[in-house]
DNA sequence: GTCAGAAATGTAATAACATAACATTCTGGT
DNA sequence: ACCAGAATGTTATGTTATTACATTTCTGAC
């Protein structure tokens, strides 16, 4: 199962994504899994995911409450990374500042129940794609827009798993991350430079 | 090509592993491809990682200086993970107190060097075990000892280099993590609780 | 409905990790 | 000796995360 979505048009532009304003259908010429961004419809996608967890968390016996729903929210405005602090001032007003912990322990709470994946080598957080079922998961983090895909791939996890196991070693944990340019960012190549 | 030592023995100790005092040997119970505490001669080891250091950077023409030479070293003291600000501490004395910026510049010339792989999960560095040639590597952590064992497995990486741009995306780096307990710490399984 | 305990949230302080900007010193080539 | 570039020193600050404790809210037993 993939969630991959464009929430916002590349500046730069996808070299050969087909656009067509006002009649949304899909990209025929990229090769990712994506939806094109005229195809995506984000509201829907935000309503899907904060659904998702309801039904989840009711099905658990644990607490969505509205802080937690309110930050989830927050996570899943864009198909990017978010930081801590980013969610800090987003959930600030003038009249009430929200302290670090507050976000921290939501954080915590949406990462116990798998509905979000932290992202070790940004310290940020992402919405996870298929909350119903545990899952050890590869990120595909383009540094060109910030995206991130999460993919799946059982096929991947248990070579990773088995390798592991032959030396021994008892998992509790993988972490996969690739950094690198996403098939929108990356015909633009020349001018995104490292960042 | 493999690289994972026991500088202390576990106090806990590995359940099966052979332990004739005075006649160094191989265990022989053990599935990890370790070197027994008492057939590993660290010095050895700290001397080897920084005459290859040094050799390298003559190779390269970059200056491995004093003060760099000096985190190396530090990094290899053990096998466990480095924090940046262990290796503040260490390297400050009475009259001279390092500050951050000095400690990361070493850290930020090691790792354009490949001699130290960081560990995103940990923010921790560990001295890499074969610098010689660029590699992804895979880095099994040991909640029980936080020891670390680098793996190179080829065909891993380049599974995942394939997942990748099966999805379009364009590889700059992989980072994977494998989080669990290495074999010297399972068999005391139940008595590591969650770190 | 009441109430006690548990869960969640609020608050203040601080720890842990990392970088920016600029000054000074060191090094190697001429 | 001189210069330019590399390396290091120094100050300040930015960013990420946790500890400890107070208060509020929720839940289930009665
Ligand atoms: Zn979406
Ligand atoms: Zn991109
Ligand atoms: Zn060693
Ligand atoms: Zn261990």
């Amino acid at each position: 199962m993939l969630c991959y979505y464009i929430s916002d048009i590349n500046p730069a532009g996808p070299a050969n994504a087909s656009v067509i304003l006002g009649a949304k259908r899909m990209s025929t010429t990229q090769t990712m899994s994506t939806l094109d961004p005229l195809t995506h419809d984000h509201d829907q996608c935000i309503a899907r995911a904060l659904d998702e967890a309801e039904r989840l968390c009711a099905q658990r016996g644990v607490r969505l409450t509205p802080l937690r729903r309110r930050v989830l929210e927050e996570i899943w405005q864009h198909h990017e990374v978010v930081k801590a602090y980013d969610l800090i001032h987003r959930l600030s007003t003038e009249d009430h500042t929200v302290k670090p912990p507050t976000v921290y322990r939501a954080l915590e709470f949406l990462l116990e129940q798998g509905l979000i994946h932290r992202i070790e080598s940004l310290n940020g957080y992402i919405g996870c794609s298929h909350p119903a079922l545990a899952h050890q998961c590869q990120l595909l983090i383009c540094r060109g827009c910030g995206q991130v895909e999460e993919l799946d791939d059982p096929t991947l996890s248990a070579a990773l798993q088995r390798e592991a196991e032959s030396h021994g070693f008892r998992v509790d944990q993988q972490i996969v991350e690739v950094r690198g340019l996403c098939p929108h960012c990356a015909p633009a190549g020349a001018d995104v430079s490292a960042r």
